[in-house]
DNA sequence: CAGAATCCTTTCGGATACTG
DNA sequence: CAGTATCCGAAAGGATTCTG
């Protein structure tokens, strides 16, 4: 990813509705791949796992598999994905503040 | 556009690169196409219309035609275009912060 | 359960040429 | 100067099928 400054560089994290959605679900904690689907509305498999794996690969997101019989992976944000939470909460803010309709 | 949750509502409008990098430049003050065409580097005229087109429907940029002979149309940021300044802030700090290498 | 693989549509933006 | 029009390729994401 060649960034050309900060506001680009970050912008490039928090760019995908998917990204987003799957952080703030991630912000109230640890969650399994199976959770993470039925929480965020309309997400398919794909879309999570490809996006799971941008985050993993930035160290937004930390993938933990456990190795029993039944598949297990637990998702949680590292601290570097949860130093976002305060640009979208100020996006939330501003969208509660500004929706119109 | 139909949103689903604040948070998507505000991300619509800011998920962009060329649409934060021209809210950028209009924080600086009032500017000319042609001047914003030059100062955004690599942006297209197709993609600086479109997008400027898209953030003055959304009533984040006024736009003010001068009926002069050589055309002259000025670009400046709404109340509520500059009300998203605090969130562009947020993420250039964010990656001033946490850009690698 | 947690995916991988494949196919397909839509959207964004780059390139180029033309105009009142 | 400030656009419009057209063509085109890349990338995101939806739907579906299959698997260790």
């Amino acid at each position: 990813m060649e960034q050309f400054c900060p506001l680009e560089y970050t912008l490039n994290f928090i760019k995908s509705k998917w990204v987003i959605l799957i952080i703030r679900e991630l912000t109230l904690g640890t969650q399994r791949f199976n959770e993470l689907e039925k929480k965020i509305a309309g997400i398919s498999q794909k879309v999570l796992t490809s996006n799971l794996r941008f985050l993993e690969e930035n160290n937004l997101v930390e993938r933990k598999v456990y190795p029993v019989v039944t598949p297990k992976v637990e998702y949680s944000l590292t601290n570097l994905g949860k130093s976002l939470q305060p640009i979208l909460d100020q996006m939330t803010e501003w969208g509660i503040k500004n929706i119109k309709k």
